[in-house]
RNA sequence: GGGUAGGUAGCGAAGUGGCUAAACGCGGCGGACUGUAAAUCCGCUCCCCUUGGGUACGAUGGUUCGAAUCCAUCCCUGCCCA
């Protein structure tokens, strides 16, 4: 088997599987995928203390290079993070207190060691902490500063969204400092080629040229697409925000229900870059037509689930969507442990249990006919729970199943 | 530092003394239709003990019977000048 996979190019298996956005230089890169053994780097910033949907994708691009025999660096942004990439935004981003960057780097780690394997010195994890945080700032203008001239900079597309609202000089340094990363790594490690997402071209291209103008030695360039809807929307959003890989703020049941119910014309796009699923099979699935691709969707959902949070928790929210979806009650479905709730109001048990946001919203759903009580649709706002009415099962809307216990 | 334009609900954007919890669009939510899809249609969308009450239009303090709307001071942002 690894043997096979060693024998395939992986740019071919990146190309095929859509991966590639930008390349510094495809025919050298190819070249050098296929007849070396390459070390590069994805960097990902700690903005919050937990990996999401954007980052997944990344690390899929690292794990199919992984599998190539390749290494890869995961670098956590313990440094760049205290600044703040600013591409691709219309504002600038809280400033983080150390420990909390700290934190946030530690949960990365975590994670990424689900989907990259670290044994034995396969892959590396770096954090640009260690080295920028220690940069003088006159050192640092001298040696690295130099060779950026203000206006290429700011030629840069990432800063586009920035002409309306301004952009400060502190994170117009973003992308010096990621340059420094790449030409970095290119001396301790021989990393020659960074990825990293579409947004992070003009950031990764600074590098290149840094790494290239500094050792005189070729680096290069490589973008993944990034995970956007067929109507050009940002995939991976959900109510609260975004599709987090921590089961803790998004359940493993959850994260299978929002691929279960992607797009019909996502379907392709999803299962060739956020699954292993072989690229005949995510033909086959991804044209189906009508009410058959429900099944591309439920290989997605379990597929992604299944890398995500493991194959037992996602045979476990497979289980309970069949379940709940057929009709049925389900051991699996979301619950809830309250208390004493016999003889409150449902709202006021809701409402703690933070299955609604606000009575408000409890009160309009129930105006609307959109809250049940165990298949008994709920018409009156001061419905009093009572003793017959647990084990309860909750239905928000259509397909938000909650189960409640009372203890 | 000077000049100038602004800061309104999740976002964009109206409003410029009472009829405004605040038009409209997007997003979100509920319903219908479906395939746990999309599109479409209908409704909702600050909070609360809901024929009522409380907060709210950058902040604070004023004027007024009454202010998002007028005045003062302050903070923040864009643009131009230095």
């Amino acid at each position: 088997m690894e043997m096979i996979l060693l024998a395939e190019n992986v740019f071919d298996t990146l190309t095929e599987r859509g991966f590639i956005a930008q390349c510094t230089d495809e025919a050298e890169v190819k070249k050098l995928l296929g007849e070396n053994k390459v070390t590069f780097y994805i960097g990902f910033d700690p903005t919050a203390d937990s990996l999401h949907a954007g980052h997944f994708i990344a690390l899929m691009a690292m794990a199919h290079m992984q599998r190539a025999g390749h290494r890869p660096i995961c670098l956590v942004g313990g440094g760049t993070g205290t600044i703040g990439d600013p591409s691709g935004r219309s504002d600038l981003r809280k400033v983080m207190t150390d420990e909390v960057i700290e934190h946030n780097c530690e949960c990365f780690k975590k994670q990424m060691a689900r989907f990259i394997d670290f044994s034995d010195g396969k892959a590396l994890m770096v954090n640009n902490g260690d080295w920028l945080r220690k940069l003088g700032y006159i050192d640092i203008l001298r040696e690295v500063g130099a060779h950026f001239t203000v206006n290429r900079m700011l030629a840069a597309e990432c800063y586009k969204q920035r002409w309306e609202k301004g952009l400060t000089f502190l994170e117009f340094n973003y992308m010096v400092m990621q340059a420094y990363d790449f030409y970095k790594l290119n001396g301790d490690y021989d990393c020659v080629l960074q990825m990293g997402g579409d947004d992070q071209w003009s950031n990764i291209i600074a590098g290149v040229e840094l790494t290239r103008r500094k050792t005189g030695r070729a680096a290069y360039g490589l973008t993944n697409k990034l995970l956007l809807k067929s109507d050009g929307s940002k995939m991976g959003k959900t109510a609260g925000g975004a599709l987090w890989l921590d089961a803790e703020k998004v359940s493993p049941y959850d994260f299978y229900q929002y691929w279960r119910n992607v797009d019909d014309a996502d379907v392709k796009t999803c299962l060739s870059l956020l699954t292993f699923v072989p690229m005949d099979e995510v033909n086959r699935l991804s044209n189906l037509k009508d009410a058959a691709i429900n099944e591309a969707k439920k290989v997605l959902a379990y597929e992604v689930t299944k890398l995500v949070h493991g194959e037992e928790a996602a045979r476990a929210a497979e289980k309970s969507a069949s379940e709940i979806f057929a009709g049925q009650s389900s051991e699996n479905m979301p619950s809830v442990e309250v208390s004493d709730a016999v003889g409150k109001k449902l709202l006021d048990v809701l409402a703690a249990a933070k299955i609604i946001e606000s009575k408000s919203e409890g009160r309009r759903l129930i105006a609307q006919s959109g809250l049940t009580l165990n298949d008994e649709k709920i018409s009156d706002v001061d419905y009093i729970l009572s003793e017959k009415d647990f084990p309860a099962v909750i239905r928000k809307g259509k397909k938000k199943f909650y189960r409640i216990h009372n203890d």
